[in-house]
DNA sequence: CAGAGTACTTGACATACGTCGAGGCTCTGC
DNA sequence: GCAGAGCCTCGACGTATGTCAAGTACTCTG
């Protein structure tokens, strides 16, 4: 990866248009990667899905440590990526902190790629 | 990474149920987490995109190394990435080889991931 | 057959990334 | 105020990955 990956504000809904409109923009085309390198992997997927299916409630930290065999400081480290990613929104209550799926966000990146779409 | 992902076979289109009708099992997680993996590179996202604009005929490496900036080695080596995820399907002819965009397998992947679909 | 065009493979390099342990911070309840 | 729970940050580690240069193999053309 030489060719190092600059830092982009991701945390709001991605807009651009669906790759079966036309040849997507070298912007787009990294927006749209950097948003899918904090979706690919298994752990956070499992950890989206968890999070998808609690709800609007959210979950915690230490809720995703006991289904998932890991520490929370990985655990953490994900939460970090999707939530940076736009993915998850983090809502402090507390001394915890809960965390709920944006799934307008989810939606648009899955709109951009269906090929089936628009 | 210390958990080393295991090799799948890939080549085949994804059929598991969307994240959005419940949790997620491990072995749905690493299979949608691979495909995207495949698909999380902004050279791999500009280049479906291109094959995906040329239609059923397909694009050759030597015109996508045209398009992108990079060595035929680097073309091939995500045209690789992107067929072993059965994203890409490719046909020899001639001297040549011809990439063509597997729309049900992108679309199915989308599928999964949409929190919006069924 | 010779040469050009195309594609894949291999090896090497630098960078990115997932994971953990340790430590520190904030909030809650006693 | 203290102890504990919950969460984050930091540093370190081993592995994975994107890129290229060089080499190899195949196909077509003349």
């Amino acid at each position: 990866m030489p060719k190092s990956l600059p830092i982009i504000e991701l945390s709001g809904t991605l807009c651009c248009p669906p790759v079966a409109a036309g040849v997507i923009s070298d912007a787009d085309a990294l927006e749209v990667a950097l948003r899918l390198k904090a979706l690919a992997d298994p752990v956070r997927i499992k950890l989206l899905s968890l999070v998808l299916a609690a709800g609007a409630a959210g979950l915690r930290n230490v809720d995703l440590v006991r289904e998932l065999q890991l520490t929370d400081a990985t655990i953490s480290h994900h939460l970090g990526q999707l939530s940076r990613a736009g993915l998850l929104s983090a809502v402090h209550q507390g001394a915890s902190t809960y965390y709920a799926a944006n799934r307008a966000a989810l939606g648009a990146l899955m709109g951009v790629l269906d090929p089936n779409c628009c």
